[in-house]
RNA sequence: GGCCUCAUCGUCUAGCGGCUAGGACACCAGGUUCUCAUCCUGGCAACCGGGGUUCGAUUCCCCGUGAGGUCACCA
């Protein structure tokens, strides 16, 4: 058996979103899985829409989400070059070896008539073929005309790994261009040439390739060189309608999701079962799993929406899974600017507290700020309020005050307050829906926040009680 | 329009002739001494339609319908 390699060949003409990303997860699974290679390979052969510095982008993103590979542009390989306009020699020598075999011409008319062509057959309501205008006496290639695949139409019928068998009748195969005017192969030719050069066995990519494949087949037999095993990936699509996930339709770089703190085994964990389980009721899929798990044969044969509230939840399920150590580590950088002041002891402590409720880390600061800094006595937490509306300030400063002289007592561990909260329940007769609703509110001066007690023992005492005594001001002004 | 492909809760999906059609996300309700979250419990919610085949179809076949892909000197 060949060692499998598989490849990720995408055009440097931007960034990559979650469906071209989801591409590359899945030929890297395959290569990894079966302890073969992965190789990048850029597919730079269309000057015009090319984006400067995307492959940069193209690369970081691999390199992000620890999808390796073997060779590649940046780290060269045994078949180097990996970007294809560097290849250009090894395209003209094959095309020049198909004109010797007569199975490649140069094509004689300008695109003008072409599309003529084209037009005449939509008029005539009939499928426009370039064959049937192949001209008898093609002039000698000179390099400045396409150079055309002269096709040898014929049924065929296919394995394709994830779809199953296909088949399609002579009337697709047509001659498509190998070499355009411009000197650079097309897709279609090019990607054939290296895929054999790599020695790659799988072609993995996406659905709009499906219908070129009988073409590829013909160019396969004619250059005498075996094809790879095909596998279609379908579209993941938009949340809404049914259209294809899109750079156009605002479909988000995955760099973004990784930059606003989305962790990359979350984020391959859901691209990956986007269309593709294991048949079991699994949903967490650690790396190892997806290696030991993951098959072309059980990927979805249809389109999968992106829904981005199932990422937001997987996220945070991968948060809270992580070891405090190791979240504090992760999320440098996220922090509020208010709490550059405070240690690391402090910012550990919130970390702690807040983890459970984190579903990516730029959520941090408005999750923890009032940790860091005294936010200004907000009167509508208590005037909007449910409860504590029905109190007059009068009443309310005067419970405020008693929590306030139960609380200087305390040592300010999570028990000790916790102890004194209750017995102030008691004391007061009040409900906690009041009582530590009002507490709370007074220490935080947030909607929502973690546990009381907690949240008091990490704020400590000395911020505590001048919190509580900025509300009481408030309350005996009001 | 031609050719190819696909079709289970709102979403991701399990199912591969016999199931009260299962799980997850989201949503709703209850519980976890306050809020938000976590966690637990419960709930809502699906086999695109019509024909066959079969004792029996979500499952197999055909026809519709719907959706997607493709028909470029883009990939």
């Amino acid at each position: 058996m060949k060692p499998v390699r598989t490849r990720f060949a995408p055009s440097p003409t931007g960034y990559l979103h979650v469906g071209g990303v989801r591409t590359a997860i899945f030929a890297w699974l395959v290569a990894r899985q079966a302890k073969g290679q992965f190789v990048l390979r850029l597919e730079d052969t269309d000057k015009q829409r090319e984006v400067a510095g995307s492959d940069k982008h193209l690369i970081e993103c691999l390199r992000v989400l620890g999808l390796d590979y073997d060779e590649g542009p940046d780290i060269g390989g045994p078949y180097a070059p990996y970007r294809q306009s560097d290849r250009l020699d090894s395209y003209k020598q094959w095309g020049q070896k198909l004109i010797e075999a007569g199975r490649a011409y140069a094509d004689p008319y300008t695109p003008a008539e072409v599309q003529a062509f084209r037009e005449q057959a939509q008029a005539a309501k009939r499928p426009f073929r370039y064959r049937d205008h192949r001209p008898a006496q093609p002039p000698a290639w000179d390099g400045h005309q396409p150079l055309r695949f002269k096709s040898d139409p014929k049924p065929y019928a296919w394995q394709d790994a994830i779809l199953g068998n296909l088949s399609t009748g002579p009337e697709v195969i047509d001659d498509f261009i190998l070499i355009k005017s411009d000197g650079y192969p097309t897709y279609n030719f090019a990607h054939i040439i290296d895929d054999n050069a790599m020695a790659i066995t799988h072609v993995i990519r996406g659905q709009e390739f499906t219908a070129s494949v009988p073409n590829y087949l013909n160019l396969y037999e004619a250059l005498s060189l075996e094809p790879p095993v095909v596998a279609t990936v379908p579209h993941i699509l938009g949340p809404d309608g049914n259209k294809k996930l899109s750079k156009r339709d605002g479909a988000k770089d995955v760099l973004d999701y990784v930059r606003e703190g989305f962790l990359p085994d979350a984020l391959v964990n859901f691209i990956a079962c986007l269309g593709w389980n294991d048949g079991s009721q699994q949903e967490i899929f650690s790396r190892d799993e997806l290696l030991r798990k993951f098959s072309l044969g059980r990927v979805q044969r249809s389109g999968a929406h992106f829904d981005e509230r199932r990422l937001l939840w997987m996220n945070g399920h991968y948060i809270r899974e992580m070891t405090l150590d190791d979240l504090f580590k992760a999320v440098q950088g996220y922090w509020p600017p208010e709490a550059s002041d405070a240690s690391e002891i402090y910012r550990e402590q919130v970390l702690g507290l807040v983890q459970e409720r984190l579903k990516y880390f730029a959520e941090l600061p408005e999750l923890s700020r009032f940790f860091f800094v005294d936010l200004s006595v907000d009167p509508k937490l208590i005037s909007e309020h449910k409860q504590l509306k029905k109190l007059s300030p009068v009443e309310l400063h005067s419970l405020l005050q008693k929590a306030k002289l139960a609380i200087e007592e305390s040592d300010f561990t999570p028990e000790d307050l916790t102890k004194r909260l209750n017995q102030l329940l008691e004391q007061t007769g009040q409900k906690p829906a009041v009582l530590f609703s009002l507490i709370r509110i007074a220490t935080t001066q947030a909607p929502a926040s973690p546990g009381l007690a907690d949240t008091l023992a990490v704020l400590g005492k000395d911020r505590s009680l001048q919190r509580l005594e900025s509300q009481l001001s408030a309350l005996a002004s009001s």
